[in-house]
DNA sequence: GCACATTATAACAAATTTAATACCTTGCGT
DNA sequence: ACGCAAGGTATTAAATTTGTTATAATGTGC
């Protein structure tokens, strides 16, 4: 679990660094605002904690920079307390949850838990056989990974990503033949494939005639 | 959207709750514990807003009590900033955010949207059995997703959407038959199928004779 | 350019949805 | 009570959509 803390004020910073790590969390801290974008560009983090004043850039640019790279990861932005708008606008900008100062460690904790949702939503296990990793987009039958083609691991993840829910044939192709434009997409054999690269994926993978396709599991 | 306000100092009590009557929510305001639980009994709410601090119960025993009835509606607890405890425990009673005083009511804005979020996911109830979740279109009788058809989700839909009123025979076709031009439109037997698709249907689509058809629930 | 993997196209069988038909039921005016 | 009009229901047929397989085209790395 991969934190990126962006904080200027060293001894705020340190504590928080310190209290994370007894935590067993992997706390990487950052006091400028520069420094942060690379680390957000190069790395990726489950969770972000942003102070919203810092020398170069603005925390909310920053959340905003960060939204916009990783829909996924919850940030969480500490304001002070006098600051209505930055409160407000911080949740504008894509923040999770707000933090104003002065606050105790121990509600960081409570916030971090609360906001840590990729920690449950790791290793998806579609049937007795068989689990899907959303990060890396592997699909694994017996642990070993099997492989899938590009445009099978698109479908795959449009149709977990809207696992349960039906999704629309015109959304599968937009999201699997993303901007190529043709007559017809083949994506009835697209399914057929799919379906053969797990066991008993037919009763996984339902058809909605005239509609779309979902997954269940 | 009907929230509950359990809060004790006359003055704040007032205060939120003109401001949220100002943003159009429906306000229930009650600033005693024991009278609090007998709301909580006897009507439901989409969202509480607890001060910790009550007289005769604690706003705790309060929350715990809510999320044991009502484990979907969102809890904002409101806090004294000096109590750290009272926020730890906060979560583990089941609140879903806790607001420090003082707070802007702009704020409590943000946290109630925030928070309606994830507690309103739109789903209709039709009845006892039966819901109805628009942005998918799909009908669900016992947690089960039911399997419309594409003429029946139309049909479903544009009676839903004319929710308690009559929808002319012409304009369901047209809806259901966008721009299928043909002599005779099956809708009699349309809606018969659709009647057959979840309990008590027959109850709840209505025949207008001569005009159309309309749904209650 | 050659093997290989991947995707598109085509054709037909199978399944499902939708329409047509016929008949039954209900409500209403006379 | 009768007849008529409109809606309800069951059955069957037609039309549409999907599943499946084979083959052609395209792309990719060597």
């Amino acid at each position: 679990m991969k934190i990126l803390l962006i904080e200027d004020d060293y001894q705020l910073s340190k504590a928080i660094e310190r209290f994370l790590k007894i935590k067993k969390y992997e706390v990487e801290a950052i006091d400028d605002g520069e420094a942060a974008i690379d680390c957000i560009d190069s790395s990726s983090y489950d969770l972000y904690i942003v102070d919203i004043n810092l020398p170069n850039i603005s925390g909310l640019d920053i959340t905003k920079y960060i939204r916009q790279k990783d829909k996924k990861s919850a940030i969480i932005m500490i304001t002070a307390s006098m600051e209505v708008d930055n409160f407000l606008k911080a949740y504008e900008h894509g923040c999770d949850e707000c933090l104003k100062k002065p606050f105790h460690l121990k509600e960081l904790e409570v916030v971090i838990n609360k906001n840590m949702r990729s920690s449950n939503e790791d290793i998806i296990t579609i049937n007795e056989f068989t689990s899907y990793n959303p990060k890396f987009d592997e699909l694994s039958v017996d642990g070993a990974i099997v492989n899938l083609r590009k445009k099978e691991k698109r479908l795959l993840s449009v149709l977990i990503k809207n696992k349960s829910h039906i999704v629309k044939n015109e959304d599968i192709i937009n999201y699997v033949w993303e901007n190529e434009l043709r007559e017809k997409y083949p994506l009835r054999q697209l399914v057929n494939e799919l379906r053969g690269k797990f066991p008993n994926a037919k009763e996984h993978v339902g058809t909605s005639v005239g509609i779309g396709y979902k997954i269940e599991f």
